[in-house]
Formats: C-alpha cells, sequence, structure tokens
DNA sequence: AATGAATGAGGTTTCATTCAT
DNA sequence: GATGAATGAAACCTCATTCAT
C-alpha cells in the first residue's frame, strides 16, 4: 500500500521538474539528482521515463475524479454544487498545482498518445457539468462557458498571479452567478 | 521580396509537424524529409530549431495582433465589436489552425523562456477585451469569462471536433448574448 | 584518489592522436576508439574536445613549472643551473613528447585562446632565464638565444630526428659552453 | 603572369585568415566573404581549401629560397653574409608577416603532410648557414644556435611584440657578435 | 567568369537505458 | 535494493564542395 520512500521522492521530484521545464526538458538524470539517488535506482521504480509520467498523470486524474463523483450526488441546487464543486477543485488543484499543471498543459502539447488522456478525462468533467445543469435550457453553451472560465482562472492564477486561493474561488463564484443569473 | 520558396517550405512542414507531434517530437530531419530539401538547407535559413520555432510563433502574433488593432477603431456597441472580432479570429485560428494550436498550447508546455512570449502576447488580447467592454461595471470579470470561453471553443472544434468554422462562430455569439445579456 | 582508469586512458589517446594528427583532425570518436570505450564515455569525463585539450596543455604547464621551480632555488654557478634544469626538462619533455609538442607547437597554431595560455606560461621559462644570469650584463639576449636554441634542439630531436636524449643534452650543454663563454 | 585579380583576392583574404585563425578555423565561407566573391567562385580559382593552403606555403618557401640564393653568392666574411641575410630575411618575413606566420607556425600542427614541407624548406636555410660557416670548427653547433635564435626573435617580435623591423634586426646582430666572438 | 542555393557526409554532443558490482 | 560507470543510437549542426543559372 504505501509506496517505498525512494518512489515516492522519485515521483515528488518528478513533478516537480515536469512541471517547471516540461516533459522534454525534463532528463531523468535530474530526476534522480533532485531526489538525491542513483541513476539505475531509477528503473528499479518505473520501467521508462514516459511510464512515471502517465503515472503522474493517471495520479491528478484519479482525484479529479473522486472530487466529481463526491459533487454529483446530493440534492443541493445547480449553484450550490457547482460552487462547491469548484471551490473543492480548486483546492486540490492548488495542492497538487504542478501535476495539475502537467495535466491541464503539458499533455496538450505532447503528441496524441497523451493527448488521448486529457481527452478522455476532461469528458469527466463534462458529464459532470451537464449533470448538475441539466435542468438548465443552454446547458451546453452554459457547460463550455463555465469549463473555459475555470480553466482560465486556474491558468492565470496557477500559472501566473498566485493569488491566495480563497480569492480565485471568489472570482469563480461571482462569475458563476453572472452566468447563471436569472437562469432558472 | 518574398521569401523564398525554400524558406516557405521549411515552415509549412515545421507548422505541419510542431502541430502533429509536437517541439520535441519533431527532429529537423523530419522538416527537411517533408519539405524535401537537405538537411544542411535547413541551416541556410534557421539558425536552430528554436529558431524557425520562435519564427513561427511571432508570425501567428502578428497577424492576431492586426486583428485586434482593426477591430479596436471604430464606434459600434461592444456586442457588435466582439462578435465581429471574434468571427475574424475565428477565420484566422482556421486558417492558420496549427500554428495557432502551438501558440494558444505549446507554448505553455515549454519552459520559461517560450512562456514569456505567450504572456506577453496574451496581454494583447485582454487590454483589447477590457477596453472594448469599458463602460460595463464586470469587465474584468467579463473579460476572464469571454476569453475562457473563445479559448474553450477554439480548443474544442480545432483541436478535436473539427466543426466547420461558422459552427463555432455561432456557438460564440450565442454564449456573448448570454454572458452579457441585460448587462448595460 | 587517482584518475579513474578510463579517464587516463582517454588522455592517453588524446595526447597521442593530438599529437600525430593535430587538433582538428582528430576526432572525438577516434580518442574513444584509441581508448576502447563508448562515444557517449567520453562526456561522462570531459564537456568537449576543447576541455580535454586545455586539460592536457595544463598539465604539461604544471609539471615544467615544478621543474623550474626545483631549479631556481640552490646556489650553484649560473652554468650548472642552466645545465641541470635543460637536463632535467629535456628529460620531461621526452617522457611527455606528445604532450610536450602539443604545448610547444599545438598552441601557436590555432586561435588567441590557446596561444594566450602558451605565451603566459612562457614567461616562466623566461623569468627563470633572467634570473639564473642575473649577473650577465646580456641577461637578455643570452635568454632570448639560449631560448631559442633549446627550443630548437626540442624541435629537431623531438619531432624529427629521434636521437637519444643524452645526446640532445650533450649537445645542449656544448651550446652553453659556447655561448656562455668567458662572460663573466 | 599576371594574377586575376579575383584570385589574388582570394589568396589575400586566405593569408589574413589562415594566419589569424589557423588553417582549420577558417572557412571557405569566410575567405570568400572576406574577399567579397561567392562562394562558388573559390572553386574556379583553387580545387579546395587544402590547395590554396599548399599555394600560399610555397610561395613564401619560393621567396626565402629566393633570398639564401642572393646571399650565398658573394665573398664577404661570415659574420657581414649573416647579418645581411638576416636583415633580408627579417625584412621579407616583416613584408609577409602573415604568410610566415602559416609557414613557421602553422605547419608544425597540422598532420605530417603539411610538416614535410616545412622540414624540407627548413634545409635550405640550414645549408645556407652550414655552408657560411664553414670555416668555423662547431658549424653545427652554430647553426642550430643562430636559427633558434632566429625563430625566437621572429616569434616573439612578429607574433606578439610588433616592435619595429630595424630593432629586430639590431638585437639579431648584437646576438650575432656574441654567437661568433673570438670565433676564428 | 561569376553566382549562391543546395547538398550530404561527417562531426560533436545528448541522454534514456543497461548491467556488473 | 542501490549504485553509477558505461553504452550507443540518434539528435543537432557544420562546411567543403557542386551545379544550374
Amino acid at each position: 500500500m504505501s509506496q517505498s520512500d525512494t518512489k515516492k521522492r522519485l515521483i515528488n521530484s518528478a513533478v516537480k521538474l515536469f512541471s517547471k521545464n516540461g516533459y522534454f526538458n525534463t532528463k531523468v538524470s535530474d530526476i534522480v539528482k533532485d531526489a538525491g539517488v542513483a541513476q539505475g535506482t531509477f528503473y528499479l521504480y518505473f520501467k521508462s521515463k514516459e511510464e512515471i509520467f502517465i503515472y503522474i498523470v493517471e495520479e491528478i486524474v484519479r482525484k479529479i475524479k473522486q472530487q466529481t463523483e463526491k459533487f454529483s450526488k446530493g440534492d443541493w441546487p445547480a449553484d450550490e454544487k457547482l460552487k462547491n464543486f469548484a471551490s473543492s477543485v480548486f483546492h486540490l488543484l492548488s495542492e497538487y498545482k504542478e501535476v495539475a499543471k502537467i495535466y491541464f498543459f503539458y499533455l496538450l502539447c505532447t503528441d496524441e498518445k497523451f493527448q488521448k488522456i486529457h481527452f478522455e478525462a476532461e469528458q469527466m468533467f463534462k458529464s459532470f457539468y451537464l449533470d448538475v445543469l441539466k435542468s438548465y435550457e443552454d446547458k451546453e453553451l452554459l457547460t463550455d462557458i463555465l469549463l473555459g472560465f475555470g480553466k482560465r482562472l486556474f491558468e492565470i492564477n496557477f500559472l501566473r498571479d498566485q493569488k491566495p486561493i480563497e480569492e480565485v474561488i471568489k472570482e469563480f463564484e461571482e462569475g458563476l452567478k453572472l452566468i447563471l443569473r436569472k437562469e432558472k
């Protein structure tokens, strides 16, 4: 169950470096140096550089999925649900900022193989929104607006501004109000 | 007067391959093979692989900038301006899809040097929106919502769905109406 | 403690090949082939071809310097000092013939960066001679004559004739007698 | 008889660049750029980069040879002959400094093929000295001393100090007096 | 004679991966 | 489990030379 300490250190270093420099600018030698282990040790835990990357991506996907499942249940009004979901996801992204960066941006710039993981996982988000907004006439449109808005907040805040997360959430809530206002 | 034929062929091949496989998965040898020239010929026109990449990115930035300048003038109502701007930019993106893809996604996944180009150019978009929406109380919020929405439409349509461009524009217009509705 | 065996083998091969074929006619691939290691192994020990060259040159400079220091002390008459110094340096050159060749000739034919190393180190020789000959009226002239003579003996013997080293030393001693004769 | 202007320009540029940067650090593209002609033009006059190098070297060898021939005739005393010869050669070297540098230093650092040219031509010098000094008991020794001294003066003055040539000649004369003094 | 774009063999260097210890 | 030196395929880039104009 619990990963060996060495494996954890390799993952942490990989996340940090992938997220800072990208997949291709990160060398296995950088990862092991950062983790403080020998070059060969890496291959005791991961078959290849690609494998550790996939491993990391799947971890974040799994975590986000848990959040959507948690919030799709329950019987609150749509805006409450979305507010809580967003708040929860932003906290998650904030905690796993580096990994999230990999998921949201790096996957789009690699080749089609990696992009598939992104697109598949993204369906999850979309289904959740469509479900929550099922009583809205423009639910497709609203979903695209909200997902785009959320991703933009992530992009500007986590990639650049580094505002406190509570502000990001507040801005999302305001946008949410504005976007959903007067909609049934 | 105009770029030599060879240079154009190199650029076309590079755009195609960078967009399809990413910067790091594209080898100079791939580009020259696709362009049908010898390896050394590449270096007559570009000092390095990085240089041709930057060249391409700056081309798209320049083109988008021209659009913002064109539409920031004039005295139409905000929603008209945004509609026309968006329509024009979507057409541009459609025409330079591959280059735009590089600009919008690829730059975010490389190192800080490339990211800077993206962020600087992005200011341009933001300024345009803020200016057009200057009479709106929530102009900051609206800008983030609209930019996020627009980017999302680009992402899902040009990266995946490949819907006809008129539909994309129509969806943007509907979103625009919904977002700006009743706002003064 | 001591350099790894691989590093030593790379240095030996590099010295041999640089001396025989010159810096530019020696490829890293030649060096590794001669040393019996893989191409990449070279770069574990030296950052570039230039680096191993500099390394080798500095090694010979250091060794010659040790000799000048050893012989500048002591209180023998000038001709004794010079005789012993020359004998010692010729033995050294004989032992490190290939490296010395690089130092004495190769540095002069590359660009200014490498020439500087030669000229700086050459000051060492000159200072030694001037110091030993300090009681001679024509010490500047004598220094130039002796240095030129010594270098010539090295050039003709080590570059071409390959006479036994004792003969070279004997010829230097005779020249020394002739040059210094009757000088105070 | 008279070389075409283009050929002369190529030679001048080649001499300048070979002598400044060495044979291997000088590209054909540098030479043609300096000469102000097109890349292909070079090959109208020289079959290869090696050919122009050899051409240049043979030119200086031919010129020095002319001097030795001129001064070996006549019936002056040895020291007069040497003084005049040296003066003449130093003037020649001064005029063709760059070419001389190639001959005296660069040839020694290329491969054996080029070195042969140097050694063969050098015989010429030696024969001249031996002939002039034929009445001296130590003529072999004196020849080596004088040739070494002369080359050293060239090295320090033409490669570095750039003293006026008359001073160099004067220093050589003083050395000559010192070296030959009291010798019959 | 002159041009200069194009060539491609061959060089330097990188780095994911292996393996003997 | 851990090490880290060694590997070598494959990348980037250079530059002497050619050739159609």
